[in-house]
DNA sequence: CTGTTCGATGTATGCGCTTACAGTGGAGCC
DNA sequence: GGCTCCACTGTAAGCGCATACATCGAACAG
């Protein structure tokens, strides 16, 4: 590995000027057919790759856009670093693998979606993807660095603070994923939270009859959260029903919120009949609240129905399966995308604001199975 | 968004040259505390984000790793690719969703493991990770222009010709992951193929007493195939058992291809009693055979044992669960990171091969569940 | 008080490429 | 034959930053 080949080898191999093998590969078309093979032949012959870094600087574009989001499962796993480069461990070792109880892992299938539809896009517009993940403390360092290596950076709302976002955006355009369209000048992408819960609540009330619905809120500062007990309320409204009314609990949108929600619930009803529906802020806090109804001997959907939020992937696989609301993750990354692209291409319009349809998804949480 | 600003700008407000800007970021101790903190508050007042193209060219180096794997679920999922951005839908659909049948969708846990365990460790050695999955047809594209971007680069054997490694290196270092060591200069990250096998063999052979176990083989052009029959063959030599005797069946390392060779070999026994254990040299394979043995009526393990590699999640969750071989996967990503900032430290060092161990995991598709 | 040393900062150059702009020569035309 | 036009290629000027080297003072030893 001697010399790395830039432009000047291959002009001087090739016998033309830098000017000429820069083009061969930025507009083919305007240099002679058979000018450029002999410049591809220099190519090949030197192994020739074009520095990223220099065209960037030169081309003020560097083709890359940037996917940041807050870490969830920073959990090393126990698997420490590897510093140590040894040779070769061929020792096998041996277990006898239990059957676990299960309990999902990986809290952030939502991320994954996103980063799959992300990636789709990008595929799709010619722009390579890099991914950030928040990791630990402090995301100002690790968001700053993407900042300048990419032409636009995604991140999901309220992941960072807008200080850094207004820091950022002066270099790059900026797009929010899944938070409410604020007073900013940024570009949003999000889903219909409140129009599907209103739709999942209607279906409650309307279709199955139940006129006392409790809400599960999430935590209260997200917009998600906001937005879908908006659109609870909506829905009982419209039926009649006076939402003030009725008792809302508080979980975490984590599993083990959900847990806590229904123990505490338990305890209070002290015996008593558990409410006809449930109505839960998102999946993983009704899976969390399921375990421990069930648990308890409550039958769902017999006793109580249990509804849910996002459409993650534990949602079809509990019994019963969860009747949700499905978040369209893998268009929100393609929509994420597609709106850099335009951005990019038309820095002076106006802040975009685009929200994507959910899906009803009703299941056995809900209903008879058949 | 009028002009993103640059050193010039930050040195003019702040009144230093761009030289002590640059030093404010890169060797931050050989500035007087005093001097920093007025650059940083410039800094802040103008919105200045260093840009990675200009340090990349100047200091030669990116910061970047690239991490290259072939596609295989390019499914588009009938999403088409977002062109339109147009307003917000908020029809809601309603879906009665009915139990599917299951059947994992993404085939590329394993690469999903393997990223992770490069990101925990580019994230530990200070690198940013980029990751380039191989889009339908030509991976050429893709990997070169990669390599312009990145500082090292790791790809799965065999995922793109040699040709084109032997272009790209030229320029970066490269780590192939998985592949057996050939005589070539790059660097390599493995598992213990043969060695796992060979350890599975002989739970089969000696502590399950099979002595005619059939061998289900993969694609023969993958050394990761060859090393575990390789494997197989030699813990059958040292129990005295002729493995060329034996017959052995072909698949493709695909759940498919498990199934067509279960067919294949049901069609062929004709009612005839199975044999006593199938070893396959995948996961994948080992599943979509089981799946068609069991649909036959043939009862895994009492009239078949079956067993895997490679140690995927839906290994976990089969019934049977399967008796696999556990690929050390984020491991791999780490070690793969690991060499090439070792490569990078020190370029001259003759060629690495790291083979990391792997574990023999015991379960329902070969015994008995207690 | 002068020569030395060293920490802090400025000067100047170049990293490898893109791209306006300026040739250059041949074909087509009157 | 001279002129225009066009297709192609070369010239040259940065892009924004890192860094070797020069410079400048002040602290310090003699």
């Amino acid at each position: 590995m001697k010399k790395t080949p830039t432009v000047y080898d291959v002009a001087a191999d090739a016998g033309v000027s830098i000017a000429t093998v820069s083009r061969v590969f930025r507009r083919p078309d305007d240099v002679r057919a058979s000018t450029r093979e002999t410049v591809l032949a220099s190519v090949r012959a030197l192994g020739y790759v074009p520095s990223a870094s220099a065209r960037g600087l030169a081309a003020r574009r560097t083709g890359v856009l940037g996917l940041f989001f807050p870490d969830f499962d920073v959990v090393d796993e126990g698997d420490a670093p590897s510093d140590d480069l040894s040779g070769s461990a061929s020792r096998v070792e041996v277990v006898r693998d239990i059957p676990d109880t299960g309990g999902a892992q990986r809290a952030d299938l939502y991320f994954d979606e996103v980063l799959r539809g992300s990636e789709l896009q990008a595929w799709h517009d010619g722009f390579t993807l890099m991914i950030g993940v928040g990791r630990g403390s402090n995301p100002v360092e690790v968001v700053t660095d993407i900042a300048g290596r990419v032409d636009g950076l995604a991140l999901l709302a309220g992941s960072v603070p807008d200080s850094l976002l207004e820091h950022v955006s002066r270099r790059i355009p900026i797009v929010l994923i899944a938070g409410a369209r604020r007073d900013d000048d940024f570009d949003h992408v999000m889903v219909a939270n409140a129009d599907g819960m209103h739709a999942l609540t209607r279906h409650v009330v309307d279709d199955l009859g139940v006129r006392d619905p409790v809400f599960v809120a999430g935590p209260s500062a997200t917009a998600d959260d906001v937005e879908r007990h908006e659109g609870f309320r909506r829905a009982l409204a419209e039926s009649g029903i006076d939402a003030e009314a009725l008792p809302v609990l508080h979980g975490d949108f984590t599993r083990a919120g959900g847990r806590r929600v229904a123990a505490d619930l338990l305890e209070t009803l002290a015996g008593a009949a558990p409410p006809r529906a449930i109505m839960c802020s998102n999946d993983q806090t009704a899976l969390g609240l399921m375990e421990v109804l069930i648990a308890a001997g409550v039958r769902i959907p017999l006793d109580t129905i249990v509804t849910g939020f996002d459409g993650i992937a534990e949602s079809r696989m509990s019994s019963p399966r969860l009747t949700t609301v499905q978040q369209p993750m893998i268009a929100l990354g393609r929509a994420a995308v597609a709106t850099m692209r335009s951005r990019l291409e038309d820095p002076e319009q106006p802040p975009m604001a685009r929200r994507l349809p959910v899906k009803l998804l009703l299941r056995e949480s809900s209903e008879g199975s058949a």
